[in-house]
This record gives structure tokens, C-alpha cells and sequence, in this order.
DNA sequence: CGTGTAAGGAATTCTGACACG
DNA sequence: CGTGTAAGGAATTCTGACACG
């Protein structure tokens, strides 16, 4: 709640590469392949969030793993439908309990 | 708990600066009077957490009020003396209960 | 005391390209 | 496809100083 520190987008990229370790060439192609999403500063400087560090940790793991970026991408959207399903199920249970009562 | 994301430095004064809304000249001489400490880069850039920005908007509206820096550099001292007294005391009391226990 | 500003330099970041594989 | 690197430029930050009050 409140103020949300793990999603502001605040870092450059420099802290970033320390943080995670990867290479700011790396950090920039991710971004290319659409697999994370800096804000710019009025200049064009990338500011990253500490949400993205470990969204970048994530996608290190699975390219270690041989994964294409491509199918990191697939994967991260597919589990954005699943997700939206699980919701969409959800309501509709509590739509259906919420009708019994009345 | 775990990733302490509110304490870590990483932020650099220009978005300090967005961020409180004070100046850059203002944030550098607020550590100048012992308000502050950033940590710094390998090329002396000065980094900043969350926490930071904090004890920055507290610190301004501290200013606000007519106070000087000293005054604030004293009073957070008494704060952290105080609090140091609290546990002390509550030390005091718990060992106290327990010997009784004994 | 607290803060703005101009000055010059250094560190940081940006983009587009070439390279390799 | 994924990543390193050299290149040139632009944005960001740094320090020490002068100014005003």
C-alpha cells in the first residue's frame, strides 16, 4: 500500500548494471525485445524500477537456461492471460454466490 | 524484511531533486551540514534511497519552519538518544521480569 | 546562514553501426 | 540471435567560488 517504492521508476541504468549484474548492451536489447520498460527522464536517460531488477534477474535466469527472448516475451504473456483468467473465473464465482443471496 | 529496497542508495540527485522538490544546491548542502549521506559511484556520483528522499521532505519542512540546520542535526540526535534510552529501559525491564523468573 | 548561479571539467548515458557467429 | 565494442555527442553531476543578505 501507500507509497510504492519497488515500482518507481528512479534508477539509471549504470545502478542497474550493478545491481543484476548484465551488461548495460544487455539491459538496452531486453528493452529492444520488449521483455522490460524504462521511463525516460526529460533528457532520454533510462530510469528503471527495483520491480525491474528483479524482472531482469528473471529474465537472466531463463536466458542462461537457453531461452530465446521471443519466448521469454510469449511466456511473460501468457502468464499476463492466465492470470487474467484466474480473475475473470474468480468474479464470475463471486458474481454466481452473490446472486444465491439475493 | 528481505530486500530492504527503502534503504538501498541508488537514486541520483537529479531525481532527488524531482522527487522532494528541492534544488540540487539545496540537497548537497543539506549533506554539507551532516543532514544527509549519500553514498557514492566509483566516478563520485552521489546515490540516494528512498529513505532519502524521507528525511529530505522532513528536513524541508523543518526549514519551513524557520529552523536552522544545526537545530535539526541536534534534534535528530536527541531522537536517536532518546530511542537508544527506550531500549535500554525496556532491556532493563525485560531482564529484570526474567531473572525474576529464576 | 542558506541558496542561486556561472564555470570548467569529469562521469554517465545515448544512438547507430560494425563485428562475430 | 545475442552481445561486445569504438565513436561522437548530449545530458548529468561534481567542485570551488562569488554573490546576497
Amino acid at each position: 500500500m501507500s507509497s510504492n517504492y519497488k515500482d518507481k521508476k528512479v534508477i539509471t541504468i549504470g545502478v542497474i548494471s550493478e545491481l543484476t549484474g548484465l551488461s548495460e548492451r544487455k539491459i538496452r536489447y531486453y528493452e529492444e525485445r520488449k521483455l522490460i520498460f524504462p521511463e525516460r527522464s526529460s533528457g532520454g536517460t533510462r530510469k528503471y524500477s527495483f520491480g525491474d531488477v528483479e524482472r531482469l534477474i528473471d529474465i537472466a535466469d531463463k536466458m542462461e537456461d537457453g531461452m530465446q527472448t521471443f519466448e521469454i516475451r510469449r511466456m511473460e504473456q501468457k502468464k499476463m492471460k492466465n492470470s487474467e483468467l484466474r480473475d475473470k473465473m474468480l468474479r464470475g464465482q463471486l458474481n454466481a454466490a452473490f446472486n444465491l443471496r439475493k
